[in-house]
RNA sequence: GGCCCCAUCGUCUAGUGGCCAAGGACACCACCCUCUCAAGGUGGAGACACGGGUUCGAAUCCCGUUGGGGCUGCCA
């Protein structure tokens, strides 16, 4: 018989992903999710999905519909399942029968607050056996298994090689609640058996608790089973380095999703937690990692889940996107209720156009709107910082000042080109002795509200030259407005010249949130 | 406390006894490019936890120390 390098049956390699429906998809779960079914794809074995919801008390139906839209988000399709064991109790007490018969289990009454008091000091901690010798009838008792008092435990583990675990230090652990419901160790290596499970490939954090499961495991299959290869994969931590919560740190991949981050990015990144590619580089696509990945090569530990990296790869992922498909994908930013601009205000074929400028722009998709919402608001919304910077020194104000009034008569007539417009302000700039950096300064921001952005020439093509004229000249009065030692009130009723009332609502600036009064347009 | 795991730049990692005066990537700094910002390019700073062995030779093997983490539930 022919042995894959990971030590399992060449062509029989059936792996499972076991989520407990207490929550979203964490991180953590994502990557043994991804591990796992990269390990299956790789050695082309079985990947199988299980739900382990046998507690009742904590498990909800929509956390498992959770798991199901974020896994498919991922691509990580299963072969096999979803198998619940909430469905398979029947299994479950055949196996406690079976082990209860062959006098594997015993009942336990006590409390937890009785062992506790009980074993307090003692040098090894947990259940000391109290129930053991009693006899008691297991109706409406706990279950505990038997653990030999003497020997020791061997996990044989891909990533780790041989773990021993002497039973002495190794309590005998409850399998089955007084309530008679299975508990994890049972109904995992029950479901384990039963679904010819040959490499159990999780989180490091269940190491500890795999002795148990082998002991079961042996009791149901007799000492000579075949047991499953073990794979326990290092922690993911936060910057403290402990292992991510759920409570204290940002684990839900979904709210990576709403956050913009792309499937492929993801995956990317979760898979470089603890593994690498042989040559070295990083950016890849779910195909080259699967050509490479090894289980035996990763790594022993803990690794940090960096947002800066995971971001820094989206961009790289959003950057290959051909126009079609990075459009499609900014699409639910665009088109829904989170984009800050009226839904009948977006121009698909706008946005298109300017499309590759943003790309090469934004490191994730939820970036986008604040990067083109000039477009498609009646008036762009000025950033206070930019503003004060371009007209708090006085100095300042009448350079600012006179480019606008510049450019603004040179849009007046000019070809409406990126080319034509960007010439125009040049040349506006040099009688000002300004460069073409700060000389466009002022008129990015009375067109766009912001000092950074997409190219400006290209932007103002875009808006044409109606738009333009108007958000020039509607910064050019809230300079004068401003620069008169006059009253919010007066500044206001300076601004109604009757001359130009329609076009300036169309692109008159607003500043922003930061500073509601100071707009322009009110009064 | 007990059991178990882990230990290379701030972070993710390459490295499996000589090719390592330790390589790459993110982040950071500088410069270049440049209409802003990005992207891109060039350069810079930055690590083998410590102590013993083994060996002609150790980041790599062994032991110990220290440090970090996990588990220790009638949760999974």
């Amino acid at each position: 018989m022919s042995s894959t390098p990971a030590g399992g049956r060449a062509g029989s390699v059936r792996v499972r992903f076991a989520p407990s429906p207490t929550g979203y998809l964490h991180v953590g779960s994502a990557r043994t999710a991804l591990f796992n079914w990269l390990f299956a794809r790789r050695t082309g074995g079985t990947f199988v999905l299980r739900i382990e919801d046998t507690d009742t008390e904590r498990n909800r139906e929509e956390w498992v519909e959770g798991i199901f839209s974020s896994l498919a988000w991922l691509g990580l399709d299963a072969d096999e399942g979803p198998y619940r064991q909430s469905e398979r109790t029947g299994a479950y007490g055949a196996a406690v029968d079976q082990l209860w018969a062959a006098g594997m289990l015993y009942a336990c009454g006590c409390s937890r607050e009785e062992v506790e008091s009980r074993t307090k000091g003692n040098a090894i901690p947990g259940y000391d056996g109290h129930c053991r010798e009693l006899g008691l009838p297991r109706e409406g008792r706990a279950l505990r298994f038997r653990v030999p008092d003497a020997g020791n435990v061997v996990v044989k583990d891909v990533i780790r090689g041989e773990v021993d675990f002497p039973c002495e230090a190794i309590e005998d652990f409850v399998l089955v609640k007084s309530s008679g419901s299975p508990l994890f160790v049972l109904a995992n290596v029950v479901d384990d058996i039963d679904m010819s499970i040959t490499h159990v490939i999780r989180g490091e954090d269940l190491l500890p608790s795999t002795p148990k499961g082998l002991l079961v495991w042996k009791a149901l299959r007799g000492e000579d089973a075949e047991l499953p290869v073990f794979a326990h994969l290092p922690m993911l931590v936060n910057e403290r380095r402990q292992k991510l919560s759920k409570r204290r740190d940002p684990v839900a991949l979904e709210s990576y999703r709403e956050q913009g981050y792309l499937p492929q990015a993801m995956v990317n990144y979760l898979a470089l937690l603890g593994w690498s590619h042989p040559d070295g580089h990083e950016m890849m696509q779910v195909g080259e990692i699967l050509e490479s990945f090894r289980l035996e090569d990763v790594n022993h530990s803990p690794a940090f889940f960096d947002v800066a990296k995971l971001t820094h790869l989206n961009g790289e992922h959003l950057r290959k996107l051909d126009r079609e498909a990075f459009v499609e994908a900014c699409s639910p930013w665009l088109t829904t209720e989170r984009a800050p601009w009226p839904s009948d205000r977006f121009d698909a074929g706008r946005f298109r156009r300017i499309a590759p400028l943003v790309q090469e722009r934004v490191a994730t998709l939820a970036e986008v709107p604040g990067m083109v919402d000039f477009l498609f608001l009646d008036q762009p919304v000025i950033d206070d910082d930019a503003w004060r910077a371009l007209t708090q020194d006085p100095g300042e104000a009448m350079v600012s000042a006179a480019m606008l009034t510049g450019v603004l008569e040179a849009v007046e007539s000019c070809d409406w080109s990126a080319a034509t417009l960007h010439d125009a302000t040049l040349r506006v700039g040099e009688s000002l002795g300004r460069k073409l950096g700060r000389a466009q300064a002022p008129v990015r921001v009375a067109i766009t509200g912001r000092r950074v952005g997409p190219p400006l020439f290209e932007s103002m093509e875009l808006l044409g030259r109606d738009v333009v004229q108007a958000r020039l000249k509607a910064a050019l009065s809230l300079i004068g407005a401003e620069a008169r030692p006059s009253t919010g009130a007066e500044a206001a009723s300076a601004e109604g010249d009757p001359s130009r009332a329609g076009e300036v609502s169309a692109g008159n600036p607003e500043v922003s949130a930061g500073n509601p009064e100071r707009s322009a347009g009110t009064g």
